[in-house]
DNA sequence: CGAATCTTTGAACTGAGTCAATTAAAGTGG
DNA sequence: CCACTTTAATTGACTCAGTTCAAAGATTCG
């Protein structure tokens, strides 16, 4: 929603959590971490979950793999993907705080989709049986479970719209746009991000070559929207990509962006400057 | 899964319904229509909910309108779309019986997505309360909005595989696959199917172009994969489709397609010939 | 410090989008 | 029931965005 919270950093929560980093946590700190804060009570402060931290790279679930478990996000991020019999890896999603884990194996008892760790990072590790258990008693939890499953379909919704673009320049700027808001409802910076995924994730997700993402963030920076040296990204000029975000498959109008002249007063020089 | 099940129509119930047209149907009907049946029993017998016929064009769910019931597909067929603010229809996916329609309201109790009748169907009018009260005397029913709500997610990610095809005729193909083991697992012929949706429909759902979809299946029907006749649909060669379909982003393969001479033996002619 | 991975950039070919026009089907109303 | 209108589907031509292949920096990791 909001341009930034502070300059300071890019880490900088909005609300303090009770967990405080232990090896276990309440499904109160559940609640806080979905948004869903008001809803807790000593109800949910006497249900225990145990955390497990997860370093970077490890596979947190492997596709394949019985069900039995979910885990909400604590901290840190996910890259969620499938691999098809040639051993295309298709990526999925991304996952961050307050995301549920684990929910594709619901339906038939094993789990579809792999789930990897992009950063060192902590989750919940929520057995379903016991969640259904205490959803009885404690209707907050069971809204917990109920409404972070709808929120999971809303985010597929928008990776579709995010796909259906045509332009992998449109694709490219409103992933950067879907990455950034979320940022910013977790009470990140939405202007200063480290992507924690590699080009060739983000090409997979958008359903485009790595090499076109890497063009595309070249193009957007070289116009001013963005600063982006590697992993570190700036947003320079939110609304002027929400502006380019709206062409749904128009490529004429693109091309005015990637072919602004870089020598145009709007070309802000970013980090590749700065660091350069 | 198999190949057909009788030549005899498109339309060949493997299971008959407990439900028999009436304007109410039992908690056990809905098991029945997402595969559950097995967990059906006097319990499920006694919950009643009442049906609704929806005539194809008509607007089961607004985006925007407030949520408080879901519905279960009982028969026909339904398209889920948004419009954006630009008044582009962007078509997220197609739902056959036993399939859950509004859950996307779930999360902040707005309907998200609009539904639209495809053809002259019915529903299942299930409140969201009523399903969750009933849901915690009957277990089975507590696993039918999970399984389903599930089942909506994997073919959410179902659908970005397809849509994460670079090229347009794996896209399509893989469409084509999708909707005929949809078809096949609800017992109907996956050979024979009429589509209810337009080529405008599918071109959005896949992101391509409409006249790229009519192209492609024009091209499919010239290589003798399917014959096609408006939305007539008969799939000829299934185990081709599944050889094009592995081809994630590989155009060079893709051509041998398109441009297979049109005098080849391997060119059958289908309905196109037949009919004309 | 070297190996492996990731990122960027270049060059060339081509798939598919856009525009446009024709044909087919489905409503509409007299 | 048949003209008429409207919408859907097909097909063609042209153009360019993006994939592919290739190769050179940058970064990370052991």
């Amino acid at each position: 929603m909001h341009d930034d919270s502070s300059p300071s950093g890019p880490i900088t929560p909005r609300h303090k959590p009770l967990w405080a980093g232990g090896v276990r946590c309440t499904a109160s700190d559940l609640l806080a971490w979905t948004g869903m804060a008001p809803e807790a009570d000593e109800g949910t402060d006497a249900v225990l979950f145990s955390m497990r931290r997860v370093t970077a790279g490890t596979v947190l679930i492997r596709e394949g793999t019985a069900f039995g478990t979910l885990y909400f996000v604590g901290s840190g991020s996910f890259k969620c993907s499938q691999s098809d019999a040639e051993g295309y890896e298709q990526v999925l999603g991304f996952s961050l705080q307050g995301d549920v884990l684990g929910l594709d194996g619901l339906c038939d008892d094993r789990h579809a989709n792999s789930v990897i760790a992009l950063e060192d990072s902590t989750v919940a590790v929520v057995p379903y049986r016991e969640l259904l258990r205490a959803g009885h008693d404690l209707p907050a939890l069971e809204r917990l479970l109920h409404r972070a499953a709808s929120r999971e379909l809303m985010r597929k919704t928008v990776t579709q719209h995010v796909m259906a673009a045509a332009s992998a320049d449109v694709r490219v700027v409103r992933f950067l746009l879907e990455i950034t808001s979320r940022h910013a409802l977790l009470g990140f910076s939405s202007r200063q991000i480290r992507l924690r995924m590699s080009r060739r994730d983000i090409g997979s997700y958008l359903g485009v070559a790595h090499e076109t993402v890497s063009r595309s963030l070249t193009g957007l920076a070289a116009a001013g929207y963005i600063a982006v040296r590697q992993r570190e990204l700036e947003i320079l000029d939110r609304g002027g990509l929400h502006e380019l975000q709206r062409n749904t498959r128009c490529t004429a109008e693109r091309s005015s962006l990637a072919r602004r002249p870089s020598a145009s007063p709007l070309v802000r020089m970013g980090l590749q400057v700065a660091a350069g």
